[in-house]
DNA sequence: AACGGTTATGCAATCGATTGCGCAAACTTG
DNA sequence: CAAGTTTGCGCAATCGATTGCATAACCGTT
């Protein structure tokens, strides 16, 4: 492998010192070479085929160019599409990315966060599924620029950029009910996982709108947001509470878990039960009956955390809000219909 | 921010010089200092809590320890699981990998190997879709340590982990043949995609073997690996071959359209056709009737290239076989069935 | 005690860039 | 035309680590 050429190679062949090669091949300070040297510079650089060394460069300037993003699992489908939001704006800004995924095991976020600050990433894009994350709250407090993304910080000065799970659950909630159901039960999420607990707040909140008693509510908390637990909390629903005409879900896994639980025990979908999702994720068009969700917008939560990452990187941190609240929208398929008694 | 400690820190707090400090800390060269000076500064580094820095070890070392992954779309589902199989063995060797999409665009993959090379990358694992990859080749002749991936590659001396694409369309094919299917019909992905030509080549060579003649073939080939292409062929096939009783597609997005189309036609699978798919995808146990596919070891398949880049890396460049390929394995769902003809 | 041979450590260069400071030449001004 | 100012570029330090070579101290040997 033939060696790169370096500013030393372009001094050499241009007879400068390589401190002017530096200035002249830096669009800030070319103001104070001769037009002329600059030329000569910029030919022998184009001819030699320079490519500036970035290890260097970072060494010197404290400054990787290069970013930590930390998220759960990238196989989780929802984390690709943020990761290319990301992308989409820190690349063009000449920022690299360095990916690592947390399985949610806080003594592995830990190293992966020390080898991240080794690698002297010049700030972090934090997806979190638990609650409260005091590994990252403290490199941020170490003054590493962090913004965290699907998750309400409540603890520090961190800015977060999350979707807007109070109207999601709103409007879903709305539409069940305009529907004509009163028995709505909630299969949440973990409570220990930031949008399991925001979720089913939201939840309370609208119910409680609607007038009804928290008392009467039928909520059952899955373990994990897996299938397997959907199709075991609504089995647990129906049982305590056959009454049931819908049964809005905290995301789309365990909607399709409720749904295969319903099909397998008779109960058709939508026809006898209402199920809703939220995320609206891939795939969903292909699953009968078509889950009716909630859509949040992956690509866009990401590349809006990199914005405010970016502007803290520029300098401009003052100017990034510590919360920011991304619009949902529903997504209607056919899992929703009037319920079973009004019928007839 | 307080500046991290470095290894003059530890020089001064112990009185000795740095590059004792740096030989006292390194296992290998620990040898030649004496036991109590090493714990002294141990001792020290622990005190400071000191971290190297990575990135005046690369430029000093002209090694950085990161590797570049080069996917088409880490949204397409495929690709996280190939990811994080590098990730398992890249890792705890102390690499981190930036991972770059390039879409597909010749351009825009010329572009990012630029900013991996700036960024010194110690090697790169290319996961290609199209079967010339002129760029990556070049690098590779420069002499950076390239594996590709999904990819044979014909050009160039570049060792290349591939699934056995061929014996997996046999084995779909057998299962098919011995079902009582004479008409099966291929779905095939795009010739210039190199999955999409080695399994048209594999489903072309198995229906050799079983006698049938290559004129009467029916082929029809998609222009991408997409449901509404499926759709697309399914429809010609079937208007071009009605006699048609099974459809092996190069493909499970292909295959999923190929069911949508039917189903929305009014032919049932696997009752009137059976299908069958390729990758086993996830969530494909939720899509009913349930896609009998040929599984392909994506997460296996990243480690394997990892390992394999892992050994260039070491200097065993010697080692690595040119050609590594990975066994798949039939994975059986609901939609093959006896053909309908026979059924009566 | 002098000598050759280890051994443990220090010195200084190096990787490739950036940048404060200084200096000489060119220019301005009265 | 002398004095002061500006301009253009070179010098050398710096970022934080690694490493070949030099050297001083210590060892045993005769």
């Amino acid at each position: 492998m033939t060696r790169r050429t370096t500013l030393k190679d372009i001094a050499r062949e241009t007879g400068v010192h390589v401190s002017t090669v530096s200035r002249a091949l830096d669009p800030q300070k070319r103001g104070s070479i001769t037009e002329e040297v600059v030329d000569k510079i910029r030919e022998a650089a184009e001819r030699l085929d320079y490519r500036p060394n970035r290890i260097a460069f970072s060494l010197r300037k404290q400054k990787s160019m290069t970013i930590g993003v930390m998220i759960p699992d990238i196989t989780n489908m929802i984390f690709p599409a943020i990761v290319r939001g990301i992308e989409s704006v820190m690349e063009p800004l000449g920022y690299a990315a360095i990916i690592v995924n947390t399985d949610g095991n806080s003594d592995r976020e830990k190293r992966l966060i020390e080898t991240l600050q080794d690698r002297g990433v010049d700030g972090i894009i934090h997806t979190a599924v638990l609650r409260s994350a005091p590994n990252i709250v403290e490199v941020a407090h170490q003054g590493l620029p962090v913004v965290t993304l699907n998750r309400k910080v409540e603890e520090a000065d961190i800015p977060y950029v999350i979707n807007d799970e109070e109207a999601g659950i709103r409007q879903i909630f709305e539409l069940l009910y305009q529907a004509g159901h009163r028995n709505i039960a909630h299969l949440s999420g973990p409570p220990d996982l930031s949008t399991g607990l925001l979720r089913q707040q939201a939840f309370l909140a609208v119910t409680a709108d609607y007038g009804m008693a928290r008392d009467d509510l039928v909520i059952e908390e899955a373990d994990r947001f897996e299938e397997a637990e959907g199709r075991r909390c609504t089995q647990a629903i129906l049982s305590r509470a056959p009454e049931t005409t819908a049964v809005l879900c905290a995301n789309d896994r365990l909607a399709l878990g409720a749904i295969d639980h319903c099909t397998r025990t008779g109960v058709k979908c939508p026809a006898d039960i209402s199920i809703t999702g939220f995320n609206d994720m891939a795939f969903l068009d292909l699953i009968p009956p078509g889950l009716t969700t909630v859509r949040i917008e992956q690509f866009e939560a990401g590349a809006q955390a990199a914005r405010l990452l970016a502007k803290i990187l520029d300098g401009h941190a003052d100017q990034v809000p510590r919360e920011t609240v991304l619009p949902v929208s529903l997504k209607i398929r056919n899992s929703v219909a009037v319920p079973r008694a009004s019928k007839s």
